[in-house]
DNA sequence: TTGTAAGCGTTATCAC
DNA sequence: GTGATAACGCTTACAA
């Protein structure tokens, strides 16, 4: 890196010190308009550019977010990292960005590396698999505040923001149901997530809030990969009375679920409607799209997220928080255009 | 932030210097063994995380890239990201992401951010409306390299990693052909991108290759709105010869493309073939899909990009340098299964 | 092999 | 309203 102009350059040129300049350039009160002109004019003329990493440093505040998630190649994150952006920067506050990919050690390692780049805050959805929160929680023992997104973390004690998973979940069944289905299955998330449970418990209350009963087999767990879906769809299709519909957890399972249907039983493919978590530009492209989606906004998850985030930020450093805020965002039933 | 522990507190606890606790951690040779396990054994045991601020202050490098692409949604870009992140992970940096939207005000104020915080070195790919490439001349002048991806920048002058194009365009039009197609259009990307020019340079060349006579009317530039590429179906089907084959410029025009079929002409839906640019995931569950996918290897020129960044970091800072890379990396033709 | 000391660019605290 | 100076945490000649 070639050294840039610094604010000892523009006081010597000036026959200022230092800290006039400095002021002047912070429109500090006690400058006189003359001078803090002058400084801004030559500033801009020899292009000067405040070195951040020196103010970091000095200021001990980094103005920079640490987000993680499991994969940037899924939309609802792609989103949802938007919507963090645009408050970090309507705050001038930059992010940086890392992926699990869906693996608890690295998950660790980007947690080290935000703690070494002294992140002021940290914004994460943990892997499918995270159990421990330990390291998270080192980070608030740290001073830096934590919120989750999306996925809810064990044990609770994080700021957490996600859908309303369980009138998610009502919505979707309750569409089904009233669409005329009486067998509805539910290809739910895996066991260990809590998100999971949310959606599985909206889908129990609907059928009872219809009258439905609920069947056990109709339940299956997947984990989150192609594999498991077309296990479960295996399965449920074997039963004696086999579901004509389907809410799933997520979109990428409904589009696995279709996909089965498709090479293996092509028949079935307009007899069972789907519904489910996620409405992905995608979807709009199918053929076979699910009957209706719920819409998580995961764009004003981030966005609110973000919020939650900056106000820890603000609080003074008392040790940690002894509330946590726990946000649910509504979901919308989009339902979709068949042609 | 609350304070963490420093090298200094470690000093202090071992009564040694600073400077010696320092070497120790960095594995200055010039340690004794002893010394070097202590203070490390210390360290870990006060948790002692090196504040990546300071460091980055006083070395005047960051240990940063910053990576500018039009939109995280796209999931050709997602691939480069994290391509580039590969790399950079490997050589212990890290990458700090922005999205410029496809709008170039915002794609020149991210420059200005990067240069504040005095980023190593960029990669870009520049919004589809980017002409004046002085801002990020300037990054160059300021020591600071920059590689372009994707989309070739404007005027030439900077290292460059992009896909085949021309080799791509052949390809997915060569196929079409032994597929029995005469009569094939191309809707081409952007008049002002050279990515497009390269590809409907490679269309030409395979018709003439294969004696089959080009038609003007039956290339179409579009500018990858939905809409756009609506009309120029619509343009394309009202000819008195309309065409049975179709190479696109990028994914998402076929995907529209179908979808203006299936809407507008379901009874041409079977009959037109695609053949395009790109190979996302998606198309994977569409019912409709292109007969053939030029597949890049975005991760790929992201890796690539990233090399060539790393390769002008280390170059000893010369003025500018005289020489640009240009590298295309080979496509891949990828014949999809048809139920 | 270890210690001393200077300095990276900026801001904050005081004194003038 | 302005200036001198110290300090942030770390690395690195150079001295011992």
């Amino acid at each position: 890196m070639k050294k840039g102009v610094t604010i000892k350059d523009i006081a010597k040129k000036l026959h200022m010190s230092v800290s006039t300049v400095s002021k002047a350039l912070n429109n500090d009160p006690s400058i006189s308009a003359l001078t803090s002109e002058r400084v801004k004019a030559l500033a801009q003329e020899l292009n000067y550019v405040p070195n951040e990493a020196a103010r970091h440093f000095k200021l001990s505040r980094t103005f920079t977010l640490g987000l993680i998630i499991p994969d940037i190649l899924d939309q609802y994150y792609a989103f949802a990292i938007n919507g963090v952006e645009a408050v970090a920067e309507q705050r001038g506050y930059h992010v940086i960005l890392s992926q699990s990919h869906e693996d608890v050690a690295t998950e660790q390692k980007i947690v080290d590396v935000m703690v070494r780049h002294r992140v002021d805050g940290v914004i994460v959805s943990v892997t499918k698999n995270t159990v421990d929160m330990q390291p998270f929680r080192k980070l608030l023992q740290m001073g830096i505040p934590v919120v989750c997104i999306g996925r809810e973390p064990k044990g609770g004690m994080f700021d957490f923001v996600t859908s309303d998973n369980h009138e998610g979940g009502f919505a979707a069944t309750d569409f089904l149901i009233k669409k005329g289905h009486r067998h509805i299955a539910h290809l739910m998330g895996p066991e260990g997530m809590r998100t999971s449970h949310a959606r599985y418990e909206g889908y129990k209350a609907a059928l009872e809030a219809n009258g439905i009963p609920f069947r056990e087999e109709l339940v299956k767990a997947v984990d989150l990969t192609p594999e498991g879906t077309y296990r479960a769809m295996e399965e449920l299709l074997q039963l004696a009375e086999p579901p004509t519909g389907i809410f799933t957890f997520k979109n990428y399972i409904t589009l696995e679920a279709l996909h089965y249907l498709k090479t293996q039983r092509p028949e079935l493919l307009e007899k069972i409607g789907f519904t489910g978590f996620g409405n992905l530009p995608i979807l709009h492209y199918l053929d076979h799209k699910p009957l209706a989606s719920i819409e998580e906004s995961s764009f004003e998850i981030g966005e609110e997220a973000a919020r939650i985030l900056f106000e820890r930020m603000s609080e003074k450093d008392e040790e940690e928080p002894t509330q946590y805020h726990s946000r649910q965002l509504p979901c919308r039933l989009v339902v979709h255009d068949h042609l």
